[in-house]
DNA sequence: AATGAATGAGGATTCATTCAT
DNA sequence: AATGAATGAATCCTCATTCAT
C-alpha cells in the first residue's frame, strides 16, 4: 500500500501494443485490411479509437505491425529446432509439419490470408513477408530435404521445387480454416491428421532405395 | 444510310458483359475488392461508369459475377476429362495437375486469391465457391484417387485428405503467381515443372504394392 | 423547345468553378481557412460536398485557386490604365488610388487578409502572391513615381520605400472592412474619402519645387 | 539538503505564464491559431500539455492572453512618451514612428496578423483589441495632429482620417515581416528606413503655410 | 504543481450509386 | 442504351481537453 505503484498506467503502457496488434489481427482476419475499421479494433482492444494513434501511426502502420510482429517469432523457434535437431531425417520432416499443423488454428494462421490478399496494395510489406518469411521458411525446408539427402534418408529430388510440396498442404490448410471454416462455409478440417496423411504421402513419395 | 446494320452494335452488346467481366477481374486480381474503384473497372473496359450499373446490379454483383462466371467453364472442361478418361490413373492425374498447371498463368489463377481475401465478408459466395468449385474440385481428385485404388494402381490412402495434398501445389502456384510475383518481390514460378516435381513425388508416394 | 438544348447541365458545369471559388471567398473570408468547413462552402454555392471535389481536388487546391483567380484579373485592369495614361502624374496617381477604393467594398478587398493570415502555411501560396501580385503592385507604384519625378512633377524621393506609404492606407482600408467592421467591432470606414485625405497628403508630401 | 531555497522554484512558478505566452505568440505567429497545436507550444515551453491548463483555460483564452499582455505595456510607454512631449509636433511624430519601426521586428510585431486573421472567429478579442489598441493608438496618432494643427506647425487637415495615413506604413511594415519575410519569399524590409521615408513624406505633406 | 495517457468530437476525403439528360 | 455530374454515407485521422497518478 505504501509502494506506491504508479504501477497501473505503466503496465499498461507497456502491455498496450501487444493488446492492440492482437485485437487488430483478429478484426484483419475477419474482414481483411479495407473492411476492417479502426473503431472496431479499438473497441476490441478495449480503447478509443484515438488511443490507437498513440501506439502506431496510421491503419497501414498498424496492419504492418501486425504481419511483422506475429510470424517472426514462430518462424525463430522453428529453425532453431531444426538447426539442433539430431535424428532421422524423416522424423525432422515430421516434427516440423505436425508443429506448423499445431499453430494453424490459432489466430497465426490468418497471416498468410492477408498478405495474399494484400500483396498488391503493400508491395514493401510483401517484400518483408517474401524476405522474412517465404524465403526463410522455404530454406528451412530445404535444409530438411539436402541434409536427408545428403545421409541417404531421401532420393535425389528436385529440391527448390519439392520445398513447395512439403509446405502447400499445410498453407493451404491455414487459408482454409481461416477463409472458409470461420464463417460456417465449410466443416472443420483436421489439421494434424492432414499433416499425417501428407506425411505418409510425402516420405513414401521422398524415400530412398526404391526403384 | 437505311440499310444500318444492327450486327455491329448487336455485337457490342451482347459482348459488354463479358468485357466488363474481364476488365473487373484485371481491377479485382490486383488491387483486391475494396481497393478496386468501379471508375477504374469502367475505364479499362472502356465504358463510364454508369453504364457499369446497366449490367451489373452492384460492384458486390460484380465481384461475385466474377468469380461464377470465371471458374465455371474450366471446371466443367476438366469434369469431362476425368469422366471419359479410360487409361491408367496416374496417367489422368498427371494429365489433370498438367492441365491446371497451364490455365494459372491466366487471370483464373486469381480467383482463389479473391475468394480466400473476401469470403469472410461475402458468405454467399463463400458458400457458392465452397459448392460449385471447392466440392466439385476436390470431388473430382477424391474420383480419380478412388479408381486408382479400386484398379490396384494406388495403395489404400485416406483419400478425402489426400485430395488436399494432390491440389496444395497447384493452389499455392496460383496464390504465388498472383500475389507476390506480380508486384515484383518474387521470382517467377515455373508452374509446369513444380506440376511435375509435384507428380514425381505424388505418385511414389501413392505407388502401390511396395513397403 | 424542338432545340434540344443539354444546355442545363453543360452551362452548369461551365459555371460552377466560378460559382464555388465564389462561395469559397465568402467562407474563408470570414472564418480563414482552418476555421471554415467544406460543408459550408457546399452549401453556399448550393452544391453537396462531394461536387467540391469534382472541381477542386483539396480544401488546399481550393483556397489557393480563391486567391489565384480573384485578384489577377483586377491587377492587370490596373496595369493596363497605368500604361495608357497619358496626363498629369499626380492626377494617375489620384485614378490609381481612387479606383483601388472602389474595390476595397467587394470581396476581392478580403483576399489580403486571408494571404498575411496563411502566408506561413502555405509557401508557395506567398511565393506566387509575392511574385505576381505586390511585385507587380508595387512595380506599377515605382513606375508612376518615376514617371512622375521623370516629369517633374514629383520631387526626388526614395521610390522603392514610397510604393509602400503610397498603397499603404489602402491595404489597411481593406484589412479593416475586412477584419473588423464585419463584426460590428469597428464603424464603417469610407474607403473613398481616406483615399482622398491620403492623397491630399501624400501628393503635397511628393510635389516638387517648393521648399 | 535542508535548506531548500525555494526561491528558485517561485522564480520558476511565477515565470510560468510569461514563458508560456511568449511560447505561444512564438508559435501563433508561425502557424496562425488554428494550424498552432498546443502540443507545440508546450513543448516551446518546456512543459508538458498538461501544464498549460493550469494556466490558461482553454486554448482560445490562451490566445486572447497572448494579445492582450503584448501590446498593452507597449502602448502605455508609448502614450506617456507623448503625454510629457514637449517639443515640436513634427519631432514627436517623428519619435514616436521611430519607435514604433523598432520594435516591429520584434514578435509583437506579428500580433496585428493575428487579430487581423482571427477577428472574425473571436467577436470579444476583436472588440479589445479594437477598444483597447486600436482607438488608443489611432487617438494617439490624432492628439498629436490636432496638437500640430493648434500650434500652427501642421496645417488643418482631416485628422480622423490621416490618423491611418500616418499609422498604415508602420502596420503595413509589420505585417510584412512577419507574413512574407519569414518564409522566405520576400526581401527584408527596413522598417527604419521606411519610417523615414514615411516621415519625408508625411511630414511635407503636413507642413502648413504653402500654397 | 506537473505529467502524459486517454478520450472523442469534428472535419476532410473517397467512392459506390443515382438519375436527368 | 449510354453518359457523367451529383450525391452523401462512411471512415480515417487530428488534436483540444480531461484526469488519474
Amino acid at each position: 500500500m505504501d509502494q506506491r505503484t504508479p504501477t497501473r498506467w505503466r503496465r499498461r503502457k507497456d502491455a498496450r501494443p501487444e493488446e492492440i496488434l492482437a485485437a487488430a489481427l483478429e478484426s484483419f482476419a475477419e474482414r481483411g485490411f479495407a473492411a476492417t475499421r479502426l473503431e472496431d479494433v479499438a473497441a476490441r482492444a478495449g480503447i478509443s479509437k484515438g488511443t490507437l494513434y498513440l501506439y502506431f501511426k496510421s491503419k497501414e502502420e498498424l496492419f504492418k505491425a501486425v504481419v511483422r510482429e506475429t510470424l517472426l517469432p514462430n518462424l525463430a523457434r522453428i529453425e532453431a529446432l531444426v538447426e539442433t535437431f539430431e535424428g532421422p531425417s524423416p522424423l525432422l520432416l515430421e516434427q516440423l509439419l505436425l508443429t506448423i499443423s499445431g499453430v494453424l488454428g490459432s489466430r497465426i494462421g490468418a497471416i498468410p490470408k492477408l498478405v495474399i490478399a494484400e500483396a498488391g496494395n503493400f508491395p514493401d510489406l510483401a517484400r518483408f513477408y517474401f524476405d522474412e518469411v517465404i524465403q526463410r521458411g522455404l530454406g528451412l525446408i530445404a535444409t530438411i530435404l539436402r541434409r536427408g539427402i545428403a545421409r541417404g534418408e531421401f532420393r535425389a529430388i528436385d529440391v527448390d521445387r519439392a520445398v513447395f510440396c512439403v509446405i502447400a498442404p499445410m498453407l493451404v490448410a491455414a487459408l482454409w480454416k481461416n477463409s472458409l471454416e470461420p464463417y460456417g462455409e465449410a466443416p472443420p478440417l483436421d489439421a494434424k491428421a492432414l499433416a499425417r496423411t501428407h506425411l505418409d504421402l510425402l516420405l513414401r513419395g521422398l524415400q530412398a532405395g526404391e526403384r
